[in-house]
DNA sequence: ATAATCCCTCTAGTAGCTATAGCTTCAAGA
DNA sequence: TCTTGAAGCTATAGCTACTAGAGGGATTAT
């Protein structure tokens, strides 16, 4: 039996971070003390990092739900987890190539400048008139 | 003198935005018709179109708030401007790097799973188990 | 005159927390 | 046993940059 500090300290997410979970369903309600105080048991622990988990490799929450799902019914197909997870990596890849487009341009922007003012400041001018862009954002 | 769907189709920025930032002081409150609605004149398209350009290169509202506020003194030095491209680039090439360790990872986990059901499945496991992975994130 | 389109304000919702206020409980030392 | 400081409780609001919807009024073309 656990505070939820303790259980804070263990996982690594913080206090009001796991109140947010359960609110929101994630995480049962645990007993409380006579105090009114959360009270848990070290099974919590588990599925408090597969959450931490799933949130470090950037997965939305409304994904770690259904994965939580999943993983209480060992029987069924795991074509889900394999798409959730496929979906998830399609979009971190177009977020990269937007951003590195992204990047391109903006290099070209914060180096692109010569002057001493703002009246020559290319980041100024390159702002106010997109035909000095190559076009990588848009 | 156009009216706010006008000058939403001539700049791409949709109508409740263009409202939005009125609200947020990106743009001064117009005239306004008998009727109580917007009126522009076209020296406005300049200003949202440099908001716009603004936020397609992902910069926060503030920056740009800041950037429009500089662009109006074309005698002031451009340090300020230079820095918040900089700043700016930097943060969009560490959000790259974070991304493609969560791709390595990511692809790792989603490409692991050679198994069927959920009980055999590769991605709850990994979720599951921070051992499996290699560290990119955390 | 009328219909279709546009515009108005105000409010609430999105994602995933974080911060604050004002209060209660707990655990350890004197 | 009493005290005190840390930790916990609920409820509410705030963050970013919009977007959606309700319930109206204005404008314009026919």
């Amino acid at each position: 039996m656990m505070s939820i500090g303790e259980i804070s300290r263990k996982t690594g997410v913080k206090v009001p971070t796991i109140r947010y979970y359960e609110q929101m369903g994630l995480i049962s309600a645990p007993e409380r003390s006579e105090g009114n105080q959360r009270r848990y048991f070290s099974k919590e622990l588990d599925r408090l990092a597969f959450i931490k988990h799933g949130r470090e490799l950037g997965l939305k929450l409304e994904d770690i739900r259904e994965l939580l799902a999943l993983s209480a019914i060992p029987d069924q197909t795991c074509e889900e987890a394999n798409r959730i997870a496929d979906d998830h990596l399609q979009a971190v890849r177009r977020k990269i190539t937007n951003l590195q487009k992204l990047e391109t341009e903006l290099s070209r922007i914060a180096n692109g400048c010569k002057g001493h003012t703002i009246g020559e400041c290319y980041v100024i001018e390159a702002l106010s008139n997109h035909r000095l862009c190559d076009g990588g954002h848009t």
